[in-house]
DNA sequence: TGGTGTGAACGGCTTCACAGCT
DNA sequence: AGCTGTGAAGCCGTTCACACCA
């Protein structure tokens, strides 16, 4: 195919992909095509085929894609090929819910440092790591981890981007519900887990929703 | 304006502008211009305008729009002009942590009931709602509860979500790394966290990220 | 025959420019 | 003058149809 630039929606599609041919690769399925992965992820064989094209075609003609080849193609373009270390600040619920979630290393990444303000989290073991204090973030920069997790209350949150940043992160998933102002060399995913929920009720029509409930 | 289907991107943007207006509400705001909007969003000014324009303009020409009055006409489009009820699935690290989660309710959403399946965990007070068996998940078609969140592993995300559309539920909040089939009525919106942060090494310039870190 | 790869058509969302109020 | 409201233009992404190859 001719130069394309990449949308970034295909780029969105694809850790989706990889957690299915990852999956069909740990069951021994050798080869799989767009439609069987379509059906899988509720996507269209189309988009799969599309959005596999843009990084050179990588599937047989009248076969399919072979899976371990899929698998390792998409960690490529991911930049997943080794293992990503990241730093997670905040051990509250949601961040100690986040350290405990065991799908990270499926993707080869890792959250190699755990932070917190509160002097009563630093030093107690969390999943295997050592709480440290805030005041060392910028440790971060000699430890080889330059992506940062968020999950601190909103009115911290940018503090502790500008600190991140500072220390050399390099990309940030935020899980409070701020926008946080980066340079624009550092990309920010922000998920607020309330507003997910917050769009539910609109897509129920109104008939099974009376106003007196 | 004349007809237009309202862009499925300007729902996904409503709870974001909602949040803010609530915000700058409770400081006693009482009017703002999209350019102010932008600004603390880092969404452009003819978006807003546009995404709110699809409703029938409610700002004021040469003012900007009170704040009041874009809580309120947000709140009607987004149906949370009363209180949503949503119950969870699975009270593991991140049930537990949705459930503590205090961000809800200023959105006008309560979670008002957690299934887990976990003998040991029926039963249990957490955050002031008793845990109850996942057996008794069709006892929701009488307590007025329309919106499901699950959060149990992988494997038995279908059935939960299964048990959820039987039990009348007529939107989920899908947190397991699974795409669910649903009746086309049902709308599910799939967060997987790990693909977020799978996607976060893509975008940081590869001469920051050598491969043997 | 069966499934991929891809230009082209299509549709939807964003950006723009400016008309219209206040 | 200032800010909203909105048709039109432009861009981006998806869908289609079919060429291509095993």
């Amino acid at each position: 195919m001719r130069y394309h630039r990449v949308p970034d929606e295909t780029i969105k599609r694809l850790p989706i992909y990889l957690r299915r041919v990852i999956h069909l690769s740990e069951m021994g399925v050798k080869c799989v095509s767009s439609t069987e992965l379509a059906i899988f992820l509720g996507i269209s064989p189309w988009q799969i085929r599309k959005d596999l094209s843009y990084f050179g075609g990588f599937g047989t003609r009248g076969v399919g894609y072979n899976v371990e080849n899929l698998v390792s193609r998409i960690r490529e373009i991911l930049k997943l090929n080794v293992t990503r270390k990241a730093a997670l600040v905040g051990v509250g619920n949601l961040g100690s819910a986040i350290l405990s979630y065991p799908g990270f290393n499926r993707y080869w990444l890792e959250i190699a440092a755990a932070f917190d303000i509160d002097k009563g989290k630093v030093g107690k073991k969390l999943n295997g790591l050592v709480v440290e204090d805030v005041a060392y973030l910028r440790t971060l920069k000699d430890r080889q981890i330059n992506l940062g997790i968020i999950a601190v209350p909103g009115e911290a949150v940018q503090e502790v981007a500008n600190n991140l940043v500072e220390a050399g992160i390099k990309a940030i998933l935020n899980f409070a519900p701020r926008y946080i102002e980066v340079p624009k060399r550092v990309k920010v995913i922000t998920i607020d887990i309330a507003l997910y929920l917050a769009r539910l009720p609109y897509y129920v029509p109104s008939k099974w929703m009376g106003k007196t409930y």
